[in-house]
DNA sequence: TTATTTGGTTATCAAATGATAAGTAAGAGG
DNA sequence: CCTCTTACTTATCATTTGATAACCAAATAA
């Protein structure tokens, strides 16, 4: 097996991956937040609660800078913090029903486009990426 | 075929894909290049000649800020502007050698992660990561 | 009880980025 | 020849981001 061969082809699959991703999440974010903030608010999304310092992590930024943006997010209304009953120093971080609805008419949007992308393919075609998705993430892509 | 399910796969997938291009990527830069400067060199590595439009387009900046950013990668000695001998308008531009030798370097470590990565697999392991990339980029992650 | 560590905030500063306006020079179309 | 368009540059400015230092309060360890 030609290993460089792999590598190149790796390379260039995940240029795909990106670009396409840009192209489905393009112009989802609302002008109000930065980037920055969107990503956030997706982290928070896909799996709330979170505290700062997961947040953090996910997105290799520091905590100073974190707690910024999570301020922003707040004064904005777009999340809650509300403190651990357990730990008083942890937050647990919710999006607030505005920030769901902002965050749900992202997902819709990206979803549509998705479904567009895949309209014209047969129930096999979709199983086969569906398979390709598993074989990937187990494989290659696991953390 | 459930495609809500498959949709919430490829939000999966593409997460797991950015981190692990991100671990494999850490660091590769040396510190006197900016982010967006590395992904333009990258750029240029993958299809030189390149002009400023094209890099525009891939990476979606206003034309000013990509001429600021090829200025100061030419600064830097990093890549060289040579005028089209037909169009002298338009500008080619691909890396120096000193940029082939900080991309060399670059691509040589995150090869070697990846080697990393797979080296526990079998033949069989991948042959199948080839054919799923290959599936993939054909049905969803074409241009 | 007294350190020390953890989780987080606030303030501040430099640097990077994004966006706009205005300009130049070469090619293309009339 | 005279416009118009294309390809790109320069200058400038506001905003975002990244990084650092200093701080606080709760939890933990000694």
């Amino acid at each position: 097996m030609d290993k460089d061969m792999l590598f190149n082809k790796l390379v260039s699959f995940s240029a795909s991956v990106h670009r396409v991703t840009y192209e489905l999440t393009k112009d989802v974010k609302p002008e109000s937040i930065t980037q920055v903030q969107y990503k956030i608010l997706e982290n928070i999304a896909v799996s709330q609660p979170v505290t700062p310092s997961e947040i953090n992590d996910c997105m290799q930024m520091s905590m100073p800078n974190t707690s910024r943006e999570l301020s922003k997010l707040s004064e904005k209304n777009l999340i809650e913090k509300f403190s651990d009953s357990k730990d008083k120093r942890k937050q647990s971080i919710r999006l607030s029903s505005e920030g769901e609805v902002l965050m749900d008419k992202a997902f819709k949007s990206i979803n549509s486009r998705f479904l567009e992308r895949i309209q014209n393919m047969t129930n096999e075609d979709l199983e086969e990426l569906e398979r390709a998705m598993d074989i990937l993430q187990n494989k290659l892509f696991y953390s």
